[in-house]
RNA sequence: GGGCGGUUAGCUCAGCGGUAGAGCACUUGCUCGACACGCAAGGGGUCACUGGUUCAAUCCCAGUACCGCCCACCA
């Protein structure tokens, strides 16, 4: 591997004239550790860049590596609570992030190892870190910019808490996990009124502490005279209003629902819609604060649901429980139930950048494979809500804005330029500025990625070069993540989209169909799998199981399977050295005269073609089945065998065949490897990875040799049938008689009598017009073969045979009837399926009378 | 609740209008000098179900049944 990097072939060169080809790396998290998802991902964009490195592109492929905000802050907080050390109390937020870039340096470059371990070969030189300073420069103008144009504003509403970390959330960091719960029905006491209550249902009691109203819809005729009407909240003694709103449903519960504007995401827009005072009665904990009566205060809110339930009980309030299933938000990362909570936070305005990034994808522009999860990608896009883009963390790109003490704030690029602004804007030097503390969603930066590390915002050669890059290779579930935001960012500051093609591969799951999570323990280490089967194996497994659209499910035998084809070629190639088939500089497969040779170069050259159309139309498994099976079901089984005695001994065409052979084992060598480096180059001895992809002519192929081939096989194979099923012993040598043979065939079978002689066990071949007593047949073609084997023969199995081959003619001859008998069929159907079928009816019958004669003497 | 996808040989999956395919597994036979991580020959499928379009449907359309996944605020 050190060879090809020394080698500098990785490197892309933004001064040659050679067209460009370029794939964006997704950055994995700094400080993680490949898994199968990553290995499928680096193999395919390994085999694309090879490809197209050895075509003649020039080839980038950007590697990096993502900061990974709260996941990487979770780690070294968890290391440091070890020690007994605590973010905030031991360190400050200086000597914290000093202790993270100490971690990211210790165990930053684990990951883009494994990846040499792999093969991946991007142009490592390049390699960048969404921390870098470059990256940040980026990631302040952008934030800068949109600031400025109003695509970057901040409002105080409601987000989702996360109570562990203490930060805000996105919507796509929540996980909505479906649970039993139960739902319990309440009454508040009307304000005046002697027994005379509203029930509310919740799942969620412990919020009537900060309930500011009830719900009723204006035309819920059962309600309507309660309408303005105050109430008390139990526990909490409050009055709240009785008000008219759409949002509550007459079908659901009561037909009345308690507004806790401050701590539920319908509720806040019905609040906000009539005015109402918002109570936040929980802190960045999730304990309860001051604004709950005393018993309440500082207590856990599940605790304090507890109370609550016992107390409402107390009061006779509870009227009813059920259960019911309901969808809990859960922290991605943290684990623990998501609060809606009201703080100010900075958004990005998604909504307006969405629409030229759905345009985009809509015209073709950017084109998803497959195509359905345009689906994904639009629905997403057309749904969105602002990004609350700001962390209460401290690992990541601090947002740029400075705060006065009047609150004024100044979004600039550095605090210089912030400090300018402030100075000018307040008519005086050295106003006090404050910082705003919080950091940015890491993928705020991950969403500049395909420009950000080209150079921007400088107008460096590779931006011009390489932007728009060729294509995207990632799974669906970062379709939202960061797929779209790619493409609202990328269009928006770029005005151009990031890549034509985004390719949407599958997700490695296990034997059985689970997805791989260290809980389960069903995961598959990539680096023991290298281990035990090499680093090709692997690679060429996921690429040939990597079918559109479809999950994968890794399995060990798989993988044994293509760590045999890796054997089979190693002995194929030790197999052409101990013959001495070396490559010959001036072969010209043009020019082979052989026809065994001209039929594999033939056939090489669609096996190649096939392998290209596969590679340049994403269907990797295509790819990789073509090369298989020409290598191991042609070459192998094939040709080498056809060839083998004349390429050991002597004769016109040995040394032609020894070159073919050479020539062709090297073809293979080259064409596999995109997919499977080591071996090739090993094998070859050549550095593969700097070749240049084979081109051959279009001339080059020859029909009538792979028409001779085909019989030749046939033959072969018919014979070996028959044997086998009468049962002749594999060791034993008969003699073949050959009845009604066409000159063609006669001829044939003098060319190749000694590759037929020994690849089916014959000793003589004779023609005969007459049938010998006790002799098995079987037709190719006009011919019938007939094999004398009067002494082993079993007259009853034999006519068994003749019949069930009848027997299958027969169904076919009638099927072909049928739709020939059809005077729709022979009128609207193409000329040449109906002359397929006459065709095939002929061929059919003439071998059904043929085996039809012969079970006839049998008597 | 909405959307997307799947249902093809024992298993894992290709194919997607004109004779049902692969790999693995299985059966049988092979110490035929590259390879037993191999060679050869086999068995095994009303292509989920019901309708429709078509000369022709595993393939297109509609519906049904299961199975996944994604999204969603039902108090």
């Amino acid at each position: 591997y050190e060879k090809w990097e020394k080698s500098g072939v990785f490197s892309c060169d933004p001064a040659s004239n050679k067209a460009p080809y370029t794939i964006m790396m997704p950055p994995p998290n700094v400080t993680g550790s490949l898994h199968m998802g990553h290995a499928l991902n680096t193999t395919l964009q390994d085999v694309l860049v090879r490809y197209h490195r050895m075509k003649g592109d020039d080839t980038l492929w950007q590697p990096g590596t993502d900061h990974a905000g709260i996941a990487t802050q979770m780690v070294v907080e968890r290391q440091l609570a070890e020690k007994q050390i605590v973010r905030g109390r031991d360190l400050n937020r200086e000597q914290f992030l000093e202790k993270v870039w100490e971690w990211k340096e210790h165990s930053g470059g684990t990951i883009v190892n494994q990846m040499r371990a792999l093969g991946a070969t991007p142009d490592w030189k390049r390699e960048r870190f969404t921390m870098d300073e470059g990256l940040s420069r980026a990631v302040r103008k952008v934030f800068v910019q949109l600031y400025k144009e109003g695509l970057i504003y901040r409002d105080k509403r409601l987000v989702n808490w996360d109570p562990k970390f203490h930060t805000a959330i996105s919507d796509l960091e929540v996980e909505n996990k479906e649970q039993k719960g139960k739902m319990w029905h309440i009454r508040y006491a009307v304000e005046g009124e002697i027994a005379s209550y509203i029930t509310v249902a919740t799942t969620r009691p412990e919020t009537l502490l900060g309930d500011t109203a009830v719900a009723v819809h204006p035309d819920d005729e059962r309600y309507n005279d309660m309408i303005g009407k105050m109430v008390y909240v139990p526990i909490a003694d409050r009055l709240i209003p009785i008000i008219a709103d759409e949002y509550a449903d007459p079908e659901q519960g009561s037909g009345a629902v308690k507004i806790t504007p401050a701590h539920d995401f319908n509720d806040f827009e019905v609040g906000k819609r009539h005015d109402l005072p918002m109570i936040n009665i929980l802190d960045v904990n999730a304990h309860l604060n001051e604004n709950v009566p005393e018993a309440y205060q500082g207590m856990e809110r599940f605790a304090a649901r507890k109370k609550i339930l016992v107390e409402l009980e107390e009061l006779d309030a509870l009227v009813g429980e059920e259960d019911v299933k309901n969808a809990i938000p859960y922290g991605d990362r943290s684990g623990v139930v998501i609060e809606p909570y009201l703080t100010d936070q900075w958004y990005v305005d998604t909504p307006t950048l969405a629409k030229p990034a759905l345009e985009a994808v809509r015209s073709g522009e950017t084109v998803f494979h497959p195509k359905q999860y345009e689906n994904m990608y639009f629905r997403w896009l057309e749904d969105q809500q602002p990004w609350c883009i700001s962390r209460q963390l401290w690992w990541g790109h601090q947002i740029p804005v400075w705060y006065a003490e009047d609150g004024t704030v100044f979004c600039e690029e550095t605090e210089e330029e912030a400090q300018a602004a402030a100075d000018q804007h307040f008519g005086e030097a050295g106003v006090v500025l404050t910082r705003d503390e919080d950091v940015l969603d890491t993928w705020f930066s991950s969403a500049l990625w395909p420009f950000s590390t080209l150079g921007w915002p400088d107008k460096t050669p590779e931006l011009e070069k390489y932007y728009t890059t060729s294509v995207l290779i990632t799974g669906f579930d970062i379709i939202t993540f960061w797929v779209s935001r790619m493409m609202m960012m990328g269009i928006h500051f770029m005005g151009e989209v990031p890549f034509k093609d985004v390719y949407i591969h599958a997700l490695v799951r296990d034997s059985k169909g689970q997805k791989m999570s260290k809980s389960k323990g069903n995961v598959m280490d990539p680096l023991e799998l290298i281990e035990e089967f090499g680093a090709d194996a692997l690679r060429f497994t996921l690429t040939a199981m990597a079918a559109q659209g479809r999950d994968i499910q890794l399995s060990n035998d798989r993988i044994k399977g293509y760590r045999n084809f890796c054997t089979k070629i190693w002995n194929a190639a030790r197999y052409a050295q101990m013959n001495g088939c070396e490559l010959d500089e001036n072969f010209d497969p043009a020019n082979v005269e052989y026809t065994p040779n001209q039929w594999i170069i033939s056939a090489l050259k669609d096996a190649k073609t096939n392998l290209e159309k596969g590679i340049e139309n994403y269907r990797f498994n295509e790819a990789a089945n073509a090369i298989y099976s020409f290598t191991w079901g042609t070459f192998c089984d094939w040709y080498l065998e056809f060839t083998k005695p004349l390429l050991q001994g002597e004769s016109e065409h040995t040394d032609e065949i020894k070159q073919t052979t050479a020539w062709v084992l090297d073809q293979i060598l080259t064409l596999l490897n995109p997919m499977m480096p080591f071996i090739t180059e090993e094998i070859s001895g050549k550095m593969l990875t700097a070749a240049a992809w084979p081109e051959y002519s279009e001339s080059l192929g020859n029909n009538a040799a792979r028409e001779e081939m085909d019989w030749l096989i046939a033959m072969i194979s018919q014979i070996r049938s028959v044997r086998a099923d009468m049962n002749v012993p594999a060791g034993a040598q008969i003699d073949l008689l050959i009845k009604g043979a066409s000159e063609t065939t006669k001829s044939r079978v003098q060319t190749y009598a000694e590759i037929i002689q020994r690849m089916a066990r014959i000793v003589s071949i004779d023609y005969t017009d007459e049938t010998p007593k006790g002799a098995v047949q079987t037709v190719v073609g006009e011919a019938t073969l007939m094999l004398p084997i009067a002494d082993i023969i079993d007259l009853d199995q034999e006519r068994a045979r003749l019949n069930k081959e009848i027997g299958k003619l027969e169904a076919d001859i009638q099927k072909i009837d049928q739709k020939l008998g059809n005077e729709k069929f022979v009128a609207n159907a193409p000329a040449e399926i109906i002359e397929e079928q006459r065709t095939r009816r002929e061929a059919a019958e003439s071998t059904r009378d043929k085996l039809a004669g012969a079970l006839k003497q049998l008597g």
